[in-house]
DNA sequence: TGTACATCAGTGAACGCGCGTTCACTGATGTAC
DNA sequence: TGTACATCAGTGAACGCGCGTTCACTGATGTAC
């Protein structure tokens, strides 16, 4: 079979398989399966089981915080900022949830084998709070600990809603997300 | 070798490899040199790999459940319950961050098959927002993204300190945690 | 245009390692008489 | 008290399955002449 675009669907196939069962969980049989190839074929455009998984993460991680620290970039002011970032995490989920839940259950195993070039999202975080707080805006806080909080009211509502625990889209909730978190911070000094 | 606490050495070897590889990167023979018995004798105390962890999930997790609603039982108003909450949780990090790390990890793979008797530690700050609104303490808010909110914003600093991110114990973090979480539930609605 | 050849994404069988589990055996402890 | 026996937490070697990886081979496509 020398289908077209073999590569895109066995990452498709990757993403899903790894959402749902953990990288451990997946064996390369699944995976050549679900994208409808031969194992031997899946060695074609990875090394192995490992660097598929690493590249997987790198690549969406890095995207993930070129496309938050682009959307900083396009904002000023504390409370403009984290409601776009809020907003770009709840679309980023809406848009493919399976490689939300990816990046969340897999850093604690791919994160410290992956090269952090460029800004990661949390420092993209990070650095929004510490120019608010150099600017006045906010009082003076933890910059770490309000990344943390940030981080935490956005990430906790993406999993609950993988648990089904929250239905429908996330986006819709981000506004009022948005406001919690910039509450959060403020209360926090 | 007739040692004594043979099980409660194998839970901790268990616990502290399961927390820092995750259930899958750990080996029966990691867990039995890491407790000083052979493998053999592992099946004395479980019938298998799985049902030490499972049996060491549910039973961490009923245990934070219990002490949490217990705690919410010896507290009223919502700002009382919930700044003993997340007192509590940073004492249940500070008293074994192994433990609480292990509980993060695998619950993406072990709660879906833990049978949740009593009340598990999310439904504990869902009944006290539940309390705070049915009594007009707070605005009505959705009881599951406020509980989101809160576990959020503590759980995620916990995950900072694992990864390094945040130094020292969590315990004096604490009352501006509770603040920030109750500043986000307020600012929900 | 036809022929010979190189390239390369595929296949699927085979391999070998690691890991969970089993099992015959050991030796200490408790108990019946 | 001494003897025979049951019990049971241990040992460590062996087993077998699953999984990642390899490899000889296939067939389609591109290219040189």
């Amino acid at each position: 079979m020398r289908a077209t675009g073999v590569k895109s669907r066995v990452e498709r196939a990757a993403i899903d398989l790894f959402a749902a069962h953990g990288v451990d969980g997946v064996s390369i049989a699944d995976i050549a399966a679900s994208a409808g190839i031969s194992q031997g074929a899946l060695y074609r455009h990875y090394r192995g089981k490992d660097e598929l998984a690493r590249r997987l993460f790198a690549e969406a991680y890095r995207q993930y915080g070129a496309e938050l620290a682009a959307i900083v970039g396009r904002e000023s002011g504390f409370a403009a900022r984290i409601g776009a970032m809020v907003a770009q995490f709840c679309a980023l989920y809406d848009r493919d949830a399976a490689l939300f839940r990816f990046l969340l259950l897999a850093q604690h195993e791919l994160l410290p084998a992956t090269r952090q070039e460029d800004a990661p999202p949390v420092a993209v975080v990070e650095r929004a709070v510490a120019d608010a707080v150099r600017d006045g805006e906010i009082a003076v806080v933890d910059v770490v600990c309000a990344a943390a909080v940030v981080m935490g009211v956005v990430l906790q509502t993406a999993l609950f809603h993988v648990y089904g625990r929250l239905p429908g889209p996330l986006v819709p909730r981000a506004p009022a997300l948005a406001r919690a978190a910039i509450a959060a911070v403020a209360a926090l000094g």
